[in-house]
DNA sequence: TTGAAAGCGCTACCAC
DNA sequence: GTGGTAGCGCTTTCAA
């Protein structure tokens, strides 16, 4: 750099930071004496460039402190690399792996993360019209929405996935764990324990992942002429555990000797209260099951016995599957199942 | 609508659709035979248009399935109404509610999060420049940035808030947890529960939050003359708290009666190893405190003693700060410390 | 390889 | 209250 260019680029520098202005691609150009064009190449990757270019610019812009506006970027490209995760505050709190890995396998392909989080599961109508406002190149939903609300995606043609859970009547991408063969196997394994008198914990009544694990259960239940079942709702909180133990035996005198829960946390809950509450032996005496593999499951204290979702490949194949379709809106919708990993733990 | 105008309304509808193209203000404009800078300020919350007008608008643009481009929006406001959270795995892990907290709070105020998440807390550099290059607003952080690093925001006139960290050589805004405080505090408590052979358990090397905690631990146990402490390097996780108890006892021959935990999470891993691999009655042979007001802290196999962080309270302060200098960014740094609350338990 | 010019969709300012 | 016009910062033709 001679001393008059670098000269020039302080003046530059100089009234930027005067205007208390960011530098923009002109601004660069103007210092280095090139053209516009020739800065914004100098930022895309292969692009045709000379060396010399190349580095006067780096140059030039690593003292004025240029960075490309992404934002501006989106408008010309109509791609704004960031996609909209909407997920259930249930969801998170209780299984925050999902979020890290989905950061993490996004992150990866330099793509960020716009993060909505739902209050109640029936809470996404207001947020979709805000994800379509910002542009995402598409949407991971760990959330039920209304076939009306899936449709309004699929005719925006904003590519998504959706996350443990999937609808029959929309034709749509999904990764799953297979909830219903998952809660079929425990059901298997409490009868094999000699279990006799089942009861159910569920999810809120608005979770369809609840739903559909609480039908494998009754389904398999049902099959194996078990048909005097205690079903009680609960919200996924390690206190309606507690309390949906507490209430089914003390107020609607229900003895069970088997519990199914509609996750792990209730099922901790549910352990808590029946050696602390009622001082059963677990599982001598009550037999208790979740589903998830949440962290807490596998302490010492607990050592439940549950259905393991294998989240690092559902995120993996989820992040997959949504940016496939970005790259290449045409391809069909594509489902992706995974079998949950059978837990033994010592509940059972 | 007359009939002619709704045709061509339909007309125009109908020709997106064949391009494939989303509806713009122009679009819109088109339709409905206004201009566009009409369709722009019926969008525009207190914008100064006709009722007619404005009904008129919202009817085509809800034909047209018209949002404004919030991207094109930011252009030129130079505003994204998105700020960026940089928070580490171990956060979000360990203490969910945050993220869930403060997305509740932004959007509430119409604010989207940008969600950076770092394997480790020394992983910032990478996610700084594209956290300037997506031109959020604001940044909350929930990691340990250098000093360098943040004067890098410091300089480039990005507000932010530093989340239970702060700098003592360059002005910040913070929310804290008063960590020190809580330490000695928990130290008082175990001195007067007689205990008398005190061990620490830290977080890892590069958190400063366990670094903090630690240090008050450690200030308040000299000043009462107690130095002979054992100090054993943990990673805040379950496992690590489990085989930092065990490896001191039976590798360091170190037997002690308190054990000062840097989170609770690590807390808990201890107990379990306590009760399970040394057949400890907690807290009768041994206290085990911990730090934050986990979730599971609260579980009846645990009622782990610990002090709680006013989580809500703080998370609030944050997007507060946060958004006032936003606003106006000529506000100097304010930093916010709240006491935790002493939680008993039943592990002291 | 380089530069000029158009334009992504919007807001803001200005006349009227 | 309404419409015309400029321009946010960038990528992308198209000539040179």
């Amino acid at each position: 750099m001679t001393k008059s260019q670098d000269k020039h680029v302080l003046y530059v520098k100089e009234e930027l930071a005067q205007n208390n202005q960011r530098a923009t691609s002109y601004d660069v150009a103007r210092a280095a004496g090139v053209s516009q064009s020739a800065v914004s190449r100098c930022f895309k990757p292969g692009a045709s460039v000379s060396e010399k270019m190349r580095k006067r610019v780096q140059e030039v812009a690593t003292v004025l402190g240029y960075q490309p506006n992404a934002i501006a970027r989106s408008l010309i490209t109509r791609r704004s690399n960031m996609v909209a995760v909407v997920i259930n505050n249930d969801t998170n709190l209780y299984y925050p792996e999902l979020l890290v890995e989905l950061s993490r396998d996004f992150n990866e392909r330099g793509v960020h993360m716009l993060l909505f989080t739902l209050e109640h599961e029936s809470d996404v109508a207001n947020i979709l019209d805000q994800v379509w406002q910002y542009q995402v190149d598409g949407v991971i939903l760990a959330a039920q929405l209304s076939d009306t609300q899936l449709s309004f995606l699929g005719q925006r043609d904003i590519p998504f996935v959706y996350y443990n859970r999937t609808s029959d009547s929309i034709p749509c991408s999904s990764v799953q764990c297979d909830h219903f063969e998952g809660e079929r196997l425990l059901v298997d394994k409490l009868i094999a324990a000699k279990r006799k008198r089942f009861c159910i914990i569920t999810g809120p009544s608005d979770s369809s992942v609840s739903a559909t694990r609480m039908q494998g259960a009754l389904k398999r239940l049902h099959e194996l002429d078990i048909s005097d079942v205690q079903i009680i709702e609960g919200d996924y909180s390690y206190h309606s555990g507690q309390e949906s133990l507490i209430s089914m035996i003390d107020e609607l005198d229900w003895q069970p000797d088997a519990v199914i829960c509609a996750n792990d946390i209730m099922a901790l809950g549910c352990i808590d209260a029946a050696r602390n509450h009622f001082k059963f032996k677990v599982p001598k005496q009550i037999s208790i099951v979740g589903f998830d593999g949440a962290v807490p499951a596998s302490w010492q204290a607990y050592q439940l016995t549950t259905v393991t979702q294998p989240l690092e490949l559902m995120a993996q194949a989820a992040v997959d599957i949504l940016m496939q379709r970005i790259e290449d809106p045409s391809l069909p919708p594509e489902k992706r199942s995974f079998s949950g990993v059978f837990s033994p733990g010592n509940t059972l």
